[in-house]
DNA sequence: GTCAATTCACATGAAAGAGACCACGGTCTAGTG
DNA sequence: CTAGACCGTGGTCTCTTTCATGTGAATTGACGA
């Protein structure tokens, strides 16, 4: 019945002339040929990471820098190049990033060591062995042969916020005890007082070496998009002051990059759907929010049972109560919900901590106050969701089965 | 009126338990020659 | 005799509970002017 049509849309769908030209330009992992304003960084690390061509165990080497601002990006395209030199010239030089954060696959030290081993083609089980067996294994295939392992830690503060600093601490002092290889490790984060809490040890042997991404101004990520824009987009696809925008936009936003290219793929979307011919201005306020909307539902329908109560139970009585709320009302209405649900509530304690979950993830805004003589507790209050309360109640209600 | 002590209602930390998942080695069992 | 099924042990991981300790200002109450 609809398949005739079906073909027809697809058809239809071909022929269209896309605003697109390369979409490629616009993803979050692509790598364009030029790197703009970020030379200086790019030359620091090529710097740092060159004795390796000589076999010799480069620096440690820790950056830091707000999110977007071409952190992972200079290091891929720097580590890249060094790697091309080293496949011509045949040297035993080995690079591996991982991204502690992306995968869930390297968020313990037993993970990473099991990541990396696997890395060099050993087959190591998801669970089930003992930590110092899997290190063992990673040391003996590693050390088999002289090798300079360069290892990237992206989001190495998520790393360690998890497991600790213990690991970073074994992994560098692997090196004394490799008699063929060298392991070197270039930690990224964009959390700069990262290295304030680390084991002094730690935090001396990783940042031997330190890079700061500053920023990109508004100038520079207009130039920036512009470049990813001339690549991604055909002619005339995009309406004159579009990019201003983004690039404002971005700037606001601690010159986040990434999001502006965010936001301006989205736009584009959104103006290909509806149709347009060129992407709008008015196609950036959509795509913001639904960037926005769609964090939200990608939070909540992605959580447990028992977060998506909490935050039922703190809609609800935000609805009711539009003024601040507190720890105890919460916990209270929240068992309620589980008696409704049929969940066995959990205590006040994980309550707390789930709160606290949702206030990092930006959903509510919690702060922990004093009442004075009536105790002390978490004031809670809900930003304007890009998402309408009522609407994400549905959305829950249909999650939990309630009525 | 002033000032220190008290008190509340949680926050925050540490440790440990439950239950799921998994590897490994040993033992049992059934099928094969 | 051997491959595969099955079990027990010991390991990780996540989510949670339990127990313990911390905290900051409103309130209280003693004190002095």
């Amino acid at each position: 019945m609809a398949q005739k049509g079906l073909t027809g849309f697809f058809e239809q769908f071909l022929a269209k002339k896309s605003i697109f030209k390369n979409k490629k330009a616009l993803q979050p992992n692509y790598t364009p040929e030029t790197i703009f304003h970020r030379d200086e960084q790019i030359k620091q690390i090529a710097n740092i990471l060159a004795p390796s061509l000589r076999l010799e165990k480069p620096s440690n080497l820790f950056m830091y820098g707000q999110t977007g601002t071409g952190k992972t990006l200079s290091t891929q395209y720097t580590t890249n190049q060094l790697l091309e030199t080293a496949t011509q010239k045949a040297l035993p030089l080995k690079i591996i990033y991982i991204n502690c954060k992306l995968k869930k696959a390297t968020d313990t030290e037993y993970r990473l060591i099991a990541q990396l081993a696997r890395y060099f083609g050993k087959e190591i089980p998801s669970t089930g062995l003992p930590t110092e067996e899997v290190y063992s294994i990673f040391f003996n295939v590693i050390d088999k042969e002289k090798l300079i392992l360069i290892l990237i830690l992206d989001e190495i503060d998520q790393l360690v916020k998890k497991t600790g600093d213990e690991m970073l601490y074994n992994l560098t002092r692997i090196n004394s005890e490799l008699k063929n290889s060298q392991i070197s490790i270039i930690g990224i984060s964009n959390d700069s007082h990262f290295t304030d809490n680390l084991d002094p040890r730690v935090k001396s042997s990783l940042s031997e070496e330190e890079i700061l991404f500053p920023p990109y101004n508004a100038i520079q990520i207009k130039e920036i998009l512009k470049q990813r824009a001339d690549i991604a987009f055909s002619e005339n696809a995009l309406e004159d002051g579009v990019i201003e925008k983004c690039s404002a936009y971005a700037a606001r936003e601690h010159g986040d990059v990434r999001r502006a290219i965010e936001l301006l793929r989205v736009a584009a979307e959104i103006s290909e759907r509806n149709e347009t011919s060129s992407v709008k201005m008015e196609h950036l306020d959509m795509a913001e929010e639904k960037i926005e909307h769609d964090k939200v539902l990608d939070i909540i329908t992605t959580q447990p049972k028992q977060f998506q109560v909490t935050l039922y139970a703190i809609i609800t009585l935000y609805t009711k109560r539009k003024d601040m709320l507190f720890t105890g009302e919460i916990y209270e209405l929240y068992k309620g919900y589980c008696l409704q649900t049929g969940l066995r509530p959990l205590t006040q304690r994980r309550v707390s901590d789930i709160i606290s979950e949702m206030d990092t993830l930006g959903l509510i805004n919690a702060q922990v106050i004093s009442k004075g003589r009536y105790g002390r507790t978490r004031k809670i209050t809900m930003q304007p969701l890009p998402s309408p309360l009522p609407k994400l109640k549905r959305l829950l209600e249909e999650q939990l089965d309630l009525v």
